[in-house]
DNA sequence: AAAAGAATGCAAATTATTTTTATAAACTTT
DNA sequence: AAAGTTTATAAAAATAATTTGCATTCTTTT
């Protein structure tokens, strides 16, 4: 059934002329009818395409996308995303991209249901994202991945300086030798986290001297150490793409009889939960994300409440990491 | 702006009439304009209601409506549902009711939106499901939490089975006496897995000789183990309602130099990811999520496709659990 | 407190959009 | 080959949304 102007009117008890004066934006905003009859048109499924009262605190939908895997990592993503969005009158909903024939395609769709989208698709490329942009022209986005590229404005940690912490620490604890697991190279982060730990060893005169490709998953972190039997290396202070693969480092290293921090230095990144908990205390950077939630929510609700006229220069925020310093350093 | 039927047509290739001859249902189906029309349709955002043309395998949109946290449990429960929608043109949508001011009301706009809705709702009460099913009458829903009374069609893991399957194993391995860390006993799947356990227990001539409420995080394990270090309990097989909880404990319990399962047997539930990294290895209850995403999704399509006439009794589908032996009971 | 500005309902008029119809031609299925 | 479907076209009919003028009420500003 098709929702009726004359249904919202006797809902709200307003009269269809008003209904129309203020789904058409002629209303200037002040009284508590246009809230009203707003609200009953969300309520009955009635779209009200992009007419803005900006000043009024209405719900905003945004969607958040991503290309999600079984790991703890996105349980906590979500959860922030949640509690934060709940504080600001923001309907969230999650969608995942990873199976979608045509990312591009979905946003399009989700951009008819939602005042906003929020992307973090780490496999894409700079043709993606511009594919996307010519799809849905100035419809609010951001990105919460790392963008090649000047094209999609884009709130996300400081990757690089999470590498460079990395190898700082383990350049500290007297390691000579380094090694680093990274994350599949295809995404942008891994090589950002990858380059900062280089940079740094280079700095100081060090390399590389082991590095294996990983896919964030326990398991890679797994075969990482078989890798590292297998070429005989010892005394590494290593630097993981992220804290599951780290843990399954140390995980089937300590099962081979190798110590850490003795052995092996290990710095993992996401600071999850269950890093803690393992023995020994993983140490990890941190990426604070109810602050990455904040600023990104933040700014999507800017974004659809005063539209950016003509093209802008899309910006890139980095937002800080940390070192926590737990156990498996020396 | 405001979709046309013109512009569908134009986009489409076909007239007008043809288009409206489609929208509201008038043409048998057969034909390769059905399917074109509709496509573009819903690509340029038109709502085609409550017109089915069910023979068409056209996407169906499914939300999944939880009140998630930061547990590795709700990436698994994502990763599982959203896998098996992929593989069935439904494009699913993840939403928290959490922090809802009124989870009817939320569920009453997705209605508008999608054309299923599965709901995970433990702390929902008998009331609440009903005030939902009042607003939005026959609209397909299926629960998969367990639900108090026959309100809502429901496929759910047989929880109380879980619960029996760890006293079994418990009294299997010799122990005497026994303890239960029980979930949040508003939640009622929380409650069955705790009467399934009890029930073997008194059947077998025992009883339960300590019990903690904890709120299925793993720092609520934590403090089962102060709690039961406080009454000074020792050889107990314990049986936790959730992995997260049980690792809490298994982590205190071991840096207070208690043995596992020497002083302590302890069985998990939910068998995620992370219990089998642990030392030692978790005992747990295993869910096929798979299994439950594969049920769901093709009861609520079905449900889409032939809606039911009249009043039927919901079912409930109770979904078989196994015990995964490893190292935590002897 | 008065004046100005907004919002509202009503009913009629206007405009926009969707649906239906009849017909002829082109496809499909039986 | 016959029967049944689908389609475009163009016009007509039906439905829905918007605008208007006016009187009244409410709110904000001065």
């Amino acid at each position: 059934m098709k929702v009726k102007l004359e249904e919202i009117a006797k809902k709200s008890g307003y009269s269809v002329a008003t209904v129309s004066r203020v789904l058409t934006g002629k209303s200037k905003g002040r009284s508590q009818s246009v809230k009203d009859i707003l609200l009953t048109a969300r309520d009955l499924g009635y779209r009200t395409s992009s007419v803005r009262y900006t000043n009024l605190d209405l719900p905003v939908d945004i969607a958040l996308i991503t290309q999600h895997d079984a790991e703890e990592f996105y349980s906590c993503l979500y959860e922030s995303f949640d509690r934060i969005a709940s504080k600001k009158n923001i309907h969230l909903s999650i969608h995942s991209a990873k199976y979608s024939k045509s990312i591009t395609e979905q946003i399009h769709i989700l951009s008819k249901y939602n005042d906003g989208v929020i992307l973090m698709a780490p496999t894409l490329d700079k043709e993606g994202y511009k594919n996307i942009i010519a799809k849905i022209g100035s419809f609010p986005i951001i990105s919460i991945a790392p963008v090649d590229g000047n094209i999609v404005p884009t709130i996300t940690f400081d990757s690089y300086e999470g590498g460079r912490l990395a190898a700082e620490i383990l350049v500290d604890s007297d390691y000579q030798n380094f090694g680093i697991i990274t994350g599949p190279l295809e995404k942008l982060e891994a090589n950002l986290r990858r380059n900062g730990f280089q940079d740094y060893l280079r700095k100081k005169g060090y390399k590389i001297n082991w590095e294996f490709q990983g896919n964030y998953s326990f398991s890679s972190g797994e075969i990482a150490f078989e890798n590292i039997k297998k070429h005989k290396k010892s005394s590494l202070g290593i630097f993981s793409s992220n804290d599951q693969m780290a843990l399954g480092f140390l995980h089937t290293a300590l099962e081979n009889g190798a110590t850490v921090p003795g052995d092996f230095g290990i710095i993992g990144y996401d600071n999850m939960p269950y890093s803690k908990v393992f023995y020994p205390k993983l140490s990890t950077i941190n990426t604070n994300l109810d602050l990455l939630a904040k600023n990104t929510l933040e700014y999507i609700t800017r974004e659809i409440k005063i539209p950016q006229k003509g093209i802008t220069n899309p910006t890139t925020t980095l937002l800080p990491v940390e070192l926590i310093k737990r156990r498996t350093h020396k």
